[in-house]
DNA sequence: GCATGGTATATCGGGCTGATATATGACGGC
DNA sequence: GCCGTCATATATCAGCCCGATATACCATGC
């Protein structure tokens, strides 16, 4: 699912601009994929010219047009098919995990910001996720998947966001005991923690 | 943090070739950030370039030697400076959860199919997570992090798994009531769900 | 009257993924 | 002893994407 397919997928709902599109994305879909203009536009350009969508241009004067596309049938079509064969992969990236795996080389009050801006994020899309949910409750309605996906991220960030709460302490105070930075060196790249077992 | 500060990083825990560092990634980092050959090798060589690892290959006859990476003086600090500054970021991309924000669009069959592939693929890291546990408590050591890591990767996606058991039947009913595919074309794409509101 | 922030399109460099190619040793089964 | 399969190990490349940046205007509030 690249971000032509993303396009696609989000004109079944309604027609929209490149910027409407990164709206959605950043909303509705925030917490299981991104896609910048710089992926958007292009896409758009491409899918028009293949036929997959039609580009109709409300002219504004003195600067560009506002460019609404529309799924024609065959990028529908298009959708569907890509929709029924995709692998549904799942993929965390996280320099956030990473950074907290080198806490012994990190400064105490450096892991107490990483970890309380993270428990922040989480909470700030916890509530924007509330929020979704009374609109669409008013709305009544919505895809069918969208409940189920909504219930999902909340389900994950609340267990991440506890967890982070419970463990916060005790991870400080450990990597403040196996403290290993500049003031002590202790420099050899022969430690016990080898990775290759040839 | 990009594939070069990864290497880095994994070899403050001891010298190791692009191979060895594409499994420590597979395992150890496997939840929260992938790296290909693509990425490794051209990264050690311009590390290597750069004088921030130095390089020992052991001659094997007939094909290519092994590589050992051996991280330099000037490895280290630069991964301890990249490890201070850099923004802990946490994203997800889950064409999983694409997928089922479009389940109004696809068969219950196929809807059946990605739940059970996805709680069996976290089944699987849960017990790789199991015997990582195991290992490194046998060593009784690994870096701080780690455990911290761990746990939080078990409580994630534990949560995931239990959200998906429990809510898997609801949705594929409910996905089934709501259909709209070829036999059902209903296609105009001026639905009342619009993107855009101005 | 002016600064801030939102609307809107567009481009580009640097970087990554995933597939592919190549070669050989180790191991188990038959 | 032979064969297939798997693991070891390095390397390249097309296609694709992210993040930063530039431009331009309007609405809002202070």
């Amino acid at each position: 699912m690249n971000v032509k397919d993303l396009c696609l997928g989000a004109l079944t709902f309604g027609d929209a601009s490149g910027y409407d599109l990164k709206k959605f994305f950043e909303t509705t879909f925030s917490h299981f994929c991104v896609a910048g203009y710089g992926s958007i536009y292009p896409a758009l350009a491409e899918l028009a010219a293949e036929g997959l969508v039609s580009c109709h241009e409300q002219p504004r004067q003195g600067r560009p047009g506002r460019k609404l596309y529309q799924l024609t049938a065959a990028g529908r079509k298009t959708f569907l098919q890509k929709l029924k064969k995709t692998a549904p992969r799942h993929t965390v990236k996280s320099d956030f995990l990473l950074s907290l795996y080198f806490a012994h080389l990190l400064p105490p009050q450096r892991l107490e910001t990483i970890l309380d801006e993270r428990i922040a994020a989480i909470e700030r899309q916890l509530s924007s996720h509330a929020q979704g949910k009374r609109r669409s409750a008013q709305e009544d309605d919505g895809p069918v998947g969208e409940k189920f996906v909504r219930g999902f991220g909340e389900t994950v960030l609340t267990a991440a966001r506890d967890y982070l709460r419970v463990h916060r302490h005790a991870l400080i105070t450990a990597s403040d005991l196996h403290r290993q930075d500049k003031k002590s060196p202790c420099r050899g790249n022969h430690s016990r923690h080898g990775i290759h077992n040839s």
